[in-house]
DNA sequence: TCTATAATCAAATGGACATTTGATTAACTC
DNA sequence: GAGTTAATCAAATGTCCATTTGATTATAGA
């Protein structure tokens, strides 16, 4: 019956983002359609003009957040800097990222389990509810992809250093992982009151790293 | 009506494992207690003779997954052993620990959020209720005090270490979070059937990070 | 101004659980 | 072997949500 002002600017990017700040605080599962539609002034019912579905718009808020990062770290992959700098500006970058919006980085720790166990909708579904599910299940596999691909990233990076000699002889693959697990790790504790700025704490973690596999001489 | 024979041995231990495992795959929320129950046969109902409920349950599986791993590094902390060989073990036996038993490792790292934001019963709850709610809280406070003084493990014997000058001039603080978090994201990727085994990991991961803060000469 | 489309809402709908209730049986104690 | 306790279950209960339905109002074109 009643309607809100149209000047409020509730488009599908202002939903994401306030999505990801709910998804924080609770997880997937225990945030309603009601606590994201509230975080934007809207009821649950709005949401579904702007989302197909509670999934979809995870995978949505979770899409957003990954492709910000390999934005800003891809270049930095594929420049001809020196393979130490190019290392240091990839953590740099992710973990800033990170603290920036801790949101989003929570969310691509915490809620990607809740993508891969969704559920297919009921036997009696109609046609067109099978379709759509199709749609998302390939549009969530696309998803891990590219997650598999920010992952490669580091991988080629420490492989190209330690084939040019920059870095130790080390387990690319778990290094890679290692690496990945401090930085997302960030994303859990990391505090913006806290004693250092996103930038510090990168940087420290940097250091830290690539002080362990840094040849030593040469 | 029907019975199930007593020889089963469905203890509060066997659930307990029972559920750590249902848990990983599917996460908390996702995890419904009949599924819970069906890992040992048994119907949802009957889960209630041993837990007062779900959340309960929750905790047990993450109060034994901490108690075992506390068991297994403080004694090497409070040990006589050199500061880099103390360190190096510690390492050691956390990530051993998390590959040898996955479904705990992962539910210490992805299902504390459900613990935090566990809701109050209903406002019309009996008064019993309202207090084994307040003896809940206080158990949940105690398991997360005792997460802090896991971590403190780790961070007493680096502190030591840059005391002793075994260790580089580092953050303490700041290190001790990025090795943990490189050790806990082990217990999301790892799997028993992959190149490494646990043991293999856990070296690889703690040259990697003590090569990392060592110091050079001396 | 009319019309189509985009956004929005209030009020149902429907299901999926967690939890309770009220037996029923096994096993142990005395 | 009578009584007590521990385990178990089938069947309700009650609630909480995701999602749908059926209006209602803006806004942008024509």
């Amino acid at each position: 019956m009643a309607r809100k002002p149209a000047d409020q600017s509730v488009n599908r990017e202002a939903i994401i983002v306030a999505a990801a700040e709910v998804l924080q605080k609770n997880g997937y599962e225990a945030t309603t359609m009601k606590d994201i539609a509230a975080a934007v002034n809207l009821t649950a019912a709005s949401l579904y003009h702007h989302f197909k579905n509670k999934d979809a718009l995870l995978l949505a808020v979770l899409e957003v957040g990954l492709e910000y990062i390999i934005q800003q770290t891809e270049p930095i992959a594929h420049s001809d800097l020196p393979t130490v700098e190019k290392l240091r500006r990839m953590i740099r970058e992710h973990i800033v990222g990170l603290t920036q919006n801790t949101a989003v980085g929570a969310a691509m720790v915490f809620e990607i389990r809740a993508l891969m166990s969704v559920k297919a909708p009921y036997r009696n579904a109609h046609d067109d509810d099978k379709e759509a599910f199709e749609t998302f299940i390939k549009r969530r596999d696309s998803f891990f992809l590219r997650r598999d691909q920010f992952e490669n990233l580091f991988r080629l990076v420490v492989r190209e250093g330690v084939d040019n000699g920059s870095f130790r002889t080390i387990d690319v693959a778990i290094f890679t992982k290692t690496l990945l697990g401090a930085h997302n790790w960030v994303g859990v504790w990391y505090r913006p009151t806290g004693r250092l700025s996103g930038e510090e704490i990168a940087d420290v973690i940097a250091d830290t790293m690539l002080n362990g596999v840094i040849t030593s001489r040469k």
